[in-house]
DNA sequence: AGTGTATCCTGCAGGC
DNA sequence: TGCCTGCAGGATACAC
């Protein structure tokens, strides 16, 4: 999907577009992204006002009054494209529409998803409680320590990349990212979490925010499909070190970048930097 | 607890 | 041109 810097990077792209824009209709186009049937999502949705938009993880999240609020979790192709007021509900990037929120003063937020992977939720106070509770830490925050980080990673047996992958954890790493921080930090992505040294959580947590922050002041990662709120494209492709790179040198030593594949993803990996176990 | 596998769905690139 | 296979920023459920 678009991981952390996508959503963030969205996110700030629908501030100016959507706040303080009250639902006057949700048109369910794909059921198959709600998690209700579409009956009670509009119940939920419609006659509310969307006061701010947050992220948490990969999730995009639209603050509703009375406390109500709508997830948006983007799967691999979701986008999220804002109409404004007079345009007539369509976008010119939006080929697969999902859900369309219609506005009450004209505007639209069309949420687009090609292979429909996504999820759209609205959700009560206590239902998003649970989730957030769900959710790991944020890797951007102060709470992001590598004391916090080490201690994790040593209640687990599983490979540094699956671990990273898991939400629960660390919320907002992906493929590209888990790929990226793993090869700043010089550990091999099949390396069990519980492993690591001190000093490798510390290079780990340190690399997952180099290039979670690097990622978002590029706006993104665009491989294929992604796009942000104005349909532009995400730029750090380019200093994507290892991700989609199988057989080009490493950028630090010049060793071919190798594909290893587990857990069901690609791994990209330096055999030089990354020295398996 | 961890892993391999399958599933949801569509589109695109590459091989023949 | 067409057909086929494999692949994709995610998440989950299942059998071992």
């Amino acid at each position: 999907m678009p991981e952390l810097p996508e959503a963030e990077t969205i996110v700030r792209g629908l501030r100016p577009a959507v706040g303080d824009r009250m639902v006057r209709q949700a048109e369910v186009v794909h059921a198959d992204v709600l998690r209700v049937p579409p009956g009670a999502f509009r119940a939920c949705v419609e006659g509310r006002t969307v006061e701010t938009v947050a992220r948490r993880g990969k999730n995009v999240v639209l603050d509703l009054d009375r406390d109500g609020r709508i997830v948006v979790n983007l799967g691999m192709t979701g986008r999220l494209l804002p109409v404004a007021p007079g345009e007539g509900a369509t976008h010119r990037d939006s080929t697969h529409p999902a859900v369309v929120f219609h506005f009450e003063d004209g505007g639209a937020l069309i949420y687009d998803d090609v292979r429909r992977f996504g999820a759209v939720e609205c959700l009560d106070a206590e239902a998003w409680g649970e989730r957030d509770r769900a959710l790991g830490l944020e890797p951007l925050s102060e709470d992001f320590t590598v004391d916090a980080l080490h201690d994790l990673l040593g209640r687990s047996r599983s490979p540094a990349r699956s671990w990273l992958l898991d939400q629960r954890r660390v919320a907002g790493v992906g493929n590209i990212y888990a790929a990226e921080a793993l090869f700043l930090a010089g550990v091999h992505p099949r390396r069990p979490a519980n492993s690591l040294s001190r000093e490798e959580a510390g290079r780990l947590r340190d690399g997952i925010r180099t290039v979670l922050a690097g990622a978002v002041r590029a706006g993104g990662t665009t491989i294929r499909d992604y796009r942000n709120a104005e349909g532009g494209t995400g730029e750090f492709v380019r200093q994507l070190a290892v991700y989609g790179r199988e057989e080009e040198p490493c950028p630090r030593c010049d060793t071919a970048i190798v594909r290893e594949v587990f857990g069901n993803r690609s791994a990209f990996l330096c055999p030089s930097c990354q020295p398996a176990g």
